[in-house]
RNA sequence: GGAGAGUUGGCUGAGCGGUCAAAAGCAGCAGACUGUAAAUCUGCCGGGCCACGCCCUACGGAGGUUCGAAUCCUCCACUCUCCA
């Protein structure tokens, strides 16, 4: 039985703190599964660890790669697993802090052993998708050499129809044919899985605040530095508050309007993480109003686990 | 004081005689998630039902024209712009 513990919630519900006191307390590190703090220099936009928090308790995979070099899901797994598995090494406990659950997932149950992103296969993809008619074409090839997937992905998600093409392309086996490597529960890492929540109207308000905080601590400073060391497409520019600040810099948005976006978008992503949490199971919730009482409780569960 | 423009669902904002419970966006709610995932996408969204159909209430207010009005006319209220 590995012992690993996940911290997670809604962005802005004190994850990070919490799991800091629990390393501190039972002898962790904590482990990133956050899919912007991986990059280097993406600090203030990111909610980043401070300095000073991260020299409480090692921190791994903060920092992790340049903003210009291509990560993904599959990367991210690998990184992690050979992390989580040198703390235990060492005998202390892993303690996964983060909000891209979809990073969490391929971590904790693995993601199918099929071909990885191809540069020049995208390429091909997106020429036609970018043509008028395009993304429907796509759709349709996709729906005669994978009925099924061709069901389940909607023809305006590009993202899903080409990946579920590339890899049509790349293996000529459909999407749907491969399946996850560890499909029984068994084979799924155990985890000790705690969420935090804040009802709604708190949630929101809190949001607001740290929005607020973001652009006063130097967001669009922090983004003007980033945009003069990497090109404006890197995929981190494209994520809530750098997407805005860099919008601030090239003349297109004004900051007020950037704010009122970044607010938006960051209650968005809440309400998505909140759906996927809902459907996450064996998940011990606990309620972040009181910072001190959810301490207590997770460090309950994390002394009964492990 | 004079001349115009406007008042639409929580907000912004189309509609300008029927096909309008009313486009679109936002907000809200629910959901999906197999290598871009802080991304991408889907559904619902006036109310009530014995719900693939029916009923009620709705486009500032009151009347009117019409088989039929958010759409035309009259008056009233309010808002805005320009000229004084």
């Amino acid at each position: 039985m590995r012992r690993l513990i996940v911290v997670a919630g809604t962005t802005g519900t004190g994850k990070s703190e919490l799991a800091v006191r629990l390393a501190e307390t039972i002898g962790g590190e904590i482990v990133n599964y956050d899919s912007v703090q991986i990059y280097r220099g993406f600090d203030i936009g990111s909610a980043k660890p401070s300095a000073e928090t991260r020299s409480r308790v090692p921190h791994h995979l903060f920092d992790l790669i340049e903003a210009d070099v291509e990560f993904n899901a599959a990367d991210y797994a690998k990184a992690a697993r050979e992390t989580c598995a040198d703390i235990e090494r060492r005998g202390r406990t892993p303690i996964l802090v983060g909000g891209t659950f979809f990073y969490l997932r391929a971590l904790l149950s693995g993601l199918p052993e099929m071909p990885g992103r191809d540069a020049a296969i995208r390429a091909r993809l997106a020429r036609i998708a970018d043509r008028p008619r395009g993304p429907g074409r796509l759709h349709a090839w996709l729906s005669k050499i994978d009925a099924q997937s061709g069901r389940k992905i909607a023809p305006a998600d590009r993202h899903r129809v080409e990946r579920a093409l590339e890899v049509w392309l790349a293996s000529g086996r459909p999407i749907s044919s491969w399946e996850r490597p560890k499909a029984d529960s068994n084979a799924e890492t155990p985890a000790l899985k705690m969420a935090l929540t804040l009802e709604r109207p708190r949630l929101v308000e809190m949001l607001d605040r740290r929005v607020e905080a973001m652009y006063a601590a130097g967001l669009v400073e922090e983004t003007r530095a980033l945009l003069a060391r990497y090109p404006s497409s890197s995929r981190p520019f494209t994520s809530i508050g750098y997407a805005e600040a860099a919008a601030v810099i090239s003349g297109s948005l004004t900051i007020e309007a950037a704010m009122a976006e970044t607010r938006r978008r960051t209650r968005a992503y809440a309400k998505r993480q909140m759906t996927w949490l809902r459907s996450e199971r064996n998940v011990q919730w606990l309620d972040a109003s009181d910072r001190d009482k959810a301490f207590e409780a997770a460090l309950r569960l994390a002394r009964g686990t492990t």
